[in-house]
DNA sequence: GAACAGGCAACTC
DNA sequence: GAGTTGCCTGTT
């Protein structure tokens, strides 16, 4: 049994577990039987735990606390940036809805290949295929006397073939996820490039890979390269603009957390909020 | 059994 | 350049 120490990471008011896991935005984070949630981040598990108006994370990574602050984005004051959203009384519902939810600085290649992924796909779905991906081929360790494992390197999915890929049942996208790796292990899409590129210019490098359309584009700019302007719009989005915000609405509109506001949208749209 | 799903690409006009 | 269709698979 390990014995790892818990970190504190935020107020409850900062970072809602629940909202922050459940809001569709990542897919290797599962809610235990205690309420907690357990998840593989950079090659380690982590719990995270709400107690007393806390949330606190216990981790088999070496406790770095700089660490798990990036990767939560705690050191934005999201009820600030919130507070510049101009979009009228629907927005304002969306971000009390939304409000304790943090956006995740997930790993470039992860999201990139979770995204792809998630094309036409439901969210339990998204989940199995890249649980059985990194089951298959990823690095197994252990942590609270279970098994874990790490999301496979870009170069490790690099080297298979689409056949290999066939247990994970994920159809035509496939070859979409094995052109990618090798397009990351051959070095023509450089993650920190991308991240020193002006969103426009990192979206359109994106979308030359194969089966990357403008909404998983936005999806790995957002989630992956943290570029806060993402805005990524699946039929969710498409519906809640067309039946709140004017037809010609551009999402510049929302200011640089756009993404943001982009979330708080999505999470109240699809948790059936008008 | 057909239609559809949190998209993309290739094709049409 | 706007609209249509096939794509794998699982679910309804």
């Amino acid at each position: 049994m390990e014995n790892k120490e818990k970190l504190f990471l935020a107020s409850s008011a900062e970072m809602d577990a629940v909202k922050t896991f459940e809001c569709g935005q990542c897919f290797r984070w599962n809610r235990g039987s205690d309420g907690g949630y357990t998840g593989v981040v950079c090659g380690a598990a982590a719990k995270v735990t709400a107690v007393d108006g806390a949330v606190y994370l216990r981790s088999s990574a070496p406790d770095k606390t700089e660490f798990w602050r990036e990767y939560f984005d705690l050191d934005v004051d999201y009820q600030k940036v919130s507070s510049e959203f101009f979009g009228g009384e629907y927005m304002q519902r969306c971000v009390d809805f939304g409000m304790g939810i943090r956006l995740l600085r997930q790993e470039p290649w992860e999201a990139l290949c979770s995204f792809i992924i998630s094309q036409c796909n439901n969210i339990p779905r998204i989940k199995k295929i890249v649980e059985t991906l990194c089951s298959c081929f990823g690095e197994p360790f252990e942590f609270d006397g279970e098994v874990y494992h790490a999301f496979p390197s870009a170069e490790r999915i690099a080297a298979l073939s689409t056949e290999e890929l066939a247990p994970l049942r994920c159809g035509y996208r496939a070859p979409y996820i094995i052109s990618a790796a090798r397009a990351v292990a051959e070095g023509r899409v450089e993650f920190s490039a991308l991240e020193r590129m002006s969103f426009d210019e990192a979206i359109a490098q994106l979308r030359k890979l194969d089966g990357v359309g403008p909404k998983v584009a936005n999806c790995m700019a957002l989630y992956g390269l943290h570029k806060m302007s993402g805005f990524p719009i699946d039929t969710w989005m498409k519906r809640a603009l067309k039946e709140h915000f004017p037809p010609d609405f551009d999402p510049k509109s929302l200011g640089e957390y756009a993404g943001l506001a982009q979330q708080y949208i999505f999470y109240y749209a699809r948790s059936g909020g008008k």
